[in-house]
DNA sequence: CTGCAAAACTGGTATGTACCAAGAACCGGG
DNA sequence: CCCGGTTCTTGGTACATACCAGTTTTGCAG
């Protein structure tokens, strides 16, 4: 390495010395997945810098996906994330669990809506048509990673809900109205996590994400699911394998 | 819209009242990309809160993609990035002029290496065994919006340096050695640009971005590429359209 | 031992100040 | 007109301080 933190904190560059102490301790097993960092005013003192030059090392380290804090409770070393392939159909509970991890998941509504200009030109359906629209919650290992607002054509998945959807809505779809996905449209972006999905995350709003937006199709080419996913961007990675066109 | 920038202030959230109108000043059209924000001591002047105040809610647009930063000369609206699909093999020449925009590339270094154990695995070669190394940084519209690292099989590409990487790799490989790619393996994962990325980028350490890395087989399997790409975060959307399995 | 209120602690926001280093603009000499 | 140095502007870092609002702990009353 080019910079150790003695070099950049003799270049006056504190913040970034800090870093990489705490980037150091975690690297060497110091500090766990799940641990609590020592608190603001503490390293403070530790250190012997200005808090608000600990704040910008701290920043710094979550915008890595290093650490995450909880509000006025203090700064926690992340877990490691869960990997996402957009090529599965397979849901949010089967591969999280897949990969040694707890799913849980919490419906904060569903309801019966009908489709504005955009969600009809989704669905091809003429606007005003019943749709379902479905938000939910999902954590791994108590940590909330994402929330998400699914939309289903009623016409594919009449009275959808008379069911519970803190399990998987995959395995409804599919056991309950034989629809399963051919294709999928997927579409990614880092974002802010503002307003909505920050207070649903519990998170600070602004903090870096990563939006995921996906269209479902059988293999008639009806869409199944249109569904939007924000997840904390310290809690996902992509995995692609695929043919190339 | 639940929260006005006036309401935010009046909650004492000044940095989010000042984001927001920013924000709305770009989504008006009153700022277009490219276009440059007054300096953080006129916003200071006209907002009239404290400069600290300023930063972080300029840091809050950053993290959203909306403006970036160039050191020490001003704060730039951010222009729309360029979409990405991993399951194409289109180079990102061609597919970066499609959208409309300039793509240039910047050989930074090329050079022949020996295989150690991690590479002789990736291309399932004994180690030692020779490798192109090509490091290159590319563009759109005159910003630096990744930095990537190629290896590439001497044994496939015998004599591959007397080539120019300005242009197009992908062409060479094709015209020159018959090699062209039948699969794509593809992971992808939010970081924090650092080191060698962020001074490649000429940006400050610590800033996200989007680490892609690429395994590229033709259809006897064997590897063609290995590429490791470090984009800045708010110059690059990935879109996928698949087949499930 | 339990339940609950008070106290201590923690991060969140905001202000003001100071100085540095790199970029941009200006201006004069050739 | 161009070149090159000086000056101004700009963001970058750092400090000290103050107060607020949730969280966590403490400790007392029942």
């Amino acid at each position: 390495m080019v910079n150790t933190a003695s070099a950049l904190k003799s270049e006056g560059l504190h913040y970034l010395g800090m870093r990489d102490d705490i980037a150091a301790r975690i690297a060497a097993g110091d500090l766990k997945p799940g641990d609590k960092l020592p608190s603001e005013r503490r390293l403070q003192d530790e250190v012997g810098v200005a808090r608000g030059t600990i704040r910008a090392g701290l920043f710094q380290l979550e915008a890595e996906g290093v650490i995450y804090r909880r509000d006025r409770s203090g700064w926690y070393v992340s877990p490691p994330p869960v990997v996402y392939d957009p090529t599965r159909w397979e849901g949010f509970m089967s591969y999280v669990e897949a990969q040694g991890r707890n799913p849980t998941t919490e419906t904060i509504s569903a309801e019966l809506v009908v489709a504005d200009p955009l969600l009809a030109e989704v669905f091809s359906r003429p606007a005003g048509s019943p749709l379902y629209m479905i938000r939910r919650r999902r954590y791994v290992d108590s940590r909330a990673v994402l929330v998400e607002r699914i939309v289903v054509d009623a016409a594919l998945a009449p009275d959808l809900l008379r069911f519970s959807f803190d399990e998987s809505l995959t395995s409804i779809l599919k056991s309950e109205y034989g629809l399963s996905v051919a294709r999928n449209q997927v579409s990614m972006q880092p974002c802010a996590l503002t307003g909505y999905e920050a207070e649903a995350l519990r998170l600070k709003p602004g903090l870096p994400g990563l939006a995921v937006q996906r269209i479902s199709y059988d293999a008639q080419g009806r869409v199944v699911e249109y569904d939007h996913e924000h997840w904390r961007h310290d809690a996902v990675r992509i995995s692609v394998d695929i043919r190339v066109r």
